[in-house]
DNA sequence: TATTGTTATACTCTATAACTATA
DNA sequence: TATAGTTATAGAGTATAACAATA
């Protein structure tokens, strides 16, 4: 993982006509934009989170962190997580997992242990010390870019509501 | 980089006051929430896209392409690119790009090109199957995640002008 | 037998430092 | 001297395959 972050120019997609087999013949230029909304939208929401997201190493470099360890700092929360658990999130492969968190524990962020119903498994918990670092990370991600905070009051409030309503479950 | 994707649960943040030097005393919880709007649409956006990022590897492997080559392909457009500013675009030392560009270069996607002005620089041209490759990819990366493809046309249409004006140079 | 985590191996990405060839 | 790209080296992330302990 890493910079993994990515991005789309839409130019490249403004300007591409859809597919052949999902293009709708006889219609107005006007219908196939809206057509388009989805690709249009997401295309743009792709730039700019792309444009942020070429930092985020830079962001954990801060914490002394690589990407993938910011990551599964994050991710460990309250909870116990089983190794297991944590490749499944990666989307990774388990024996990844294995040095991934050798390092953080040689660090003193977290800790394996052993699980009482089922000895295969492995527990991972955070320190004391790496539920601090959590939360001084996840303050730091919180603090919106550039584009984000220049935005006016209105949009950000659509922004936030139209959010809310696409994550919603169902 | 790579999947280098990231997230952050909005749990987290719309649980979190602002940090105190930021707070103002006396304040309705309105009020508040209304101050927290850039963090919150952006903890929001942040979540949506780490949700799809993760895929992205994944989606890169569609085309045997790692993620770091994917954004290669991706920035090499029609223009011709020094090899010092895709190191500066990917936000890496000069010295991995010689390794990255030899193996791109070695399945036949880019070419190395010496400069006539300056002979020090060599500039990356894409081969016609590495131009072909790259049209497939960006119709690949411009396909919306369910997140995106279930919303209604009104917030469609919202997200897509939030962001073309939060995208807007200046 | 199946599963969890580990080890061994190999490849890619990344950084730093030293080098070359140009400028 | 300074810059663009390379090479050498080291460490981290990734995958596959084989293994031990446990279920």
């Amino acid at each position: 993982m890493g910079n993994y972050i990515e991005g789309m120019s839409s130019e490249h997609l403004e300007r591409k006509t859809r597919p052949a087999d999902s293009r709708r013949r006889g219609e107005s230029v006007t219908e196939v934009e809206e057509h388009d909304l989805p690709r249009q939208a997401w295309t743009l929401l792709f730039e700019l989170m792309h444009a942020h997201m070429r930092n985020f190493p830079a962001l954990a470099a801060e914490f002394e962190l690589s990407p993938v360890q910011a990551h599964v700092l994050r991710q460990l929360g309250e909870a116990p997580l089983a190794m297991s658990t944590l490749a499944n999130y990666l989307s990774c492969d388990a024996s990844n997992v294995t040095g991934l968190v050798d390092r953080m524990e040689a660090r003193g962020l977290v800790e394996r242990r052993s699980s009482e119903q089922d000895r295969r498994v492995k527990m991972l918990v955070l320190t004391d010390a790496g539920a601090a670092l959590r939360e001084r990370l996840l303050e730091r991600m919180a603090e919106p870019p550039e584009a984000i905070a220049a935005m006016g009051d209105d949009d950000l409030r659509a922004l936030r509501d139209i959010m809310r309503r696409a994550l919603k479950p169902q």
